[in-house]
DNA sequence: TATTTTTAATTGACTGGTCAATCAATAAAA
DNA sequence: TTTTATTGATTGACCAGTCAATTAAAAATA
């Protein structure tokens, strides 16, 4: 029985806290005591293992990011068709462990802080290109470049168009509409591109 | 010459600033001193004119609010054919008065409060609500009531979602790109529809 | 008209509370 | 004995909201 270290272990905790933390209130105005008052730890802690606020909250953005790329890997290498791939990115971003109210709370709260923070701007641009290409390599060989490009900001809108409309629903999210919605334009559009080619 | 009292006054000063603060921040967190400085008077005279932030902030969104309403009538009022209405209400949602830094930020920060405020809730639903008719008054009679919804339902998305990602770029909006993106979709949709139907 | 009185506008100074960040101290392992 | 883990207490800054005091304008009165 290996005994390790408790920073790792602390780490985590930390940020899975951060992240409920800031889904129950819902913006990133949460203070250092609640996320380690979630945790089990004092703030105290918090500050020892992360430095300051900004730090964790940008590890924080990191493991969602991290974790979202982690899905959308294991989507795409499970898709190899064309096709498939739009779907199964579509499909990665309303996913359960994705589309929950704490998470999608969170990404929103990271968009708002992002025009503050350079480094968070960074970082979700690093999700946007990352979107982006793996759209783009599903779509490039069902329609023209220039077309690809057009088709997978839209499709990437929409996602984030329905992440931050799901803000305003209460209850529990519905992935099937939200996923029904993009898919059906990935649908249409791929149908007027046979049509017109 | 009217001498007026200074209330009216005071108050548009203030929430102009304050839309002003929120964009330049690009969140809510900003001080009253910051916005009642960016007006040229006290904070004291802030809250004796609007009482608590809160009050202030909600002010700030019903302007934000109404004004939107009356850009959409007004664009409404000059486009009596169906499909001309959808492209009035995308249009106003990317008018320069409305697709600036400072706007969309305070949006977006609106966005984000709706999950802790029901207030803010309320008067975000009621934007979507108004966007939805005013969407499906065109769409209706260009194809069925269930497709015009789905249709409607994505307009709004890819509107918001188009605000939300210009808060990744830096410079000046694009109002134009964007304007052409949901115009291919509306565009799309309604060549899909003539043809199935 | 000149004067007093009332009302509106405005602020500086203050208060109580909150919170990030620090640090010295303690406990537990290695 | 050195390193790691952990905290309670504290500090310093910031900020929303209050209030008493001041000035300026309006209204009322002589």
């Amino acid at each position: 029985m290996p005994k390790v270290g408790m920073e790792p272990l602390r780490r985590k905790a930390l940020i899975e806290a951060a992240i409920a933390a800031i889904g129950a209130r819902g913006s990133l105005d949460v203070t250092m005591s609640e996320i380690a008052g979630i945790a089990g730890v004092s703030s105290a802690l918090a500050h020892h293992y992360f430095g300051a606020k900004d730090d964790l909250l940008e590890a924080t953005m990191r493991h969602l990011l991290s974790e979202l790329g982690r899905d959308g890997c294991a989507a795409l290498r499970a898709a190899p068709q064309p096709r498939a791939r739009v779907s199964a990115m579509v499909a990665v971003s309303f996913s359960p462990t994705q589309f929950r109210p704490e998470t999608v709370a969170a990404w929103l709260a990271f968009y708002v802080e992002a025009q503050r923070s350079p480094a968070m701007r960074r970082l979700l641009r690093v999700y946007a290109r990352r979107l982006h290409s793996n759209l783009m390599s599903g779509l490039r060989p069902l329609m023209p470049a220039l077309r690809a490009e057009r088709v997978a900001e839209g499709i990437a809108a929409l996602i984030d168009g329905l992440y931050i409309r799901r803000a305003l629903k209460d209850g529990p999210p519905d992935p099937r509409s939200a996923v029904a919605l993009v898919e059906d334009y990935v649908e249409t559009m791929l149908a007027t591109e046979a049509r017109t080619s």
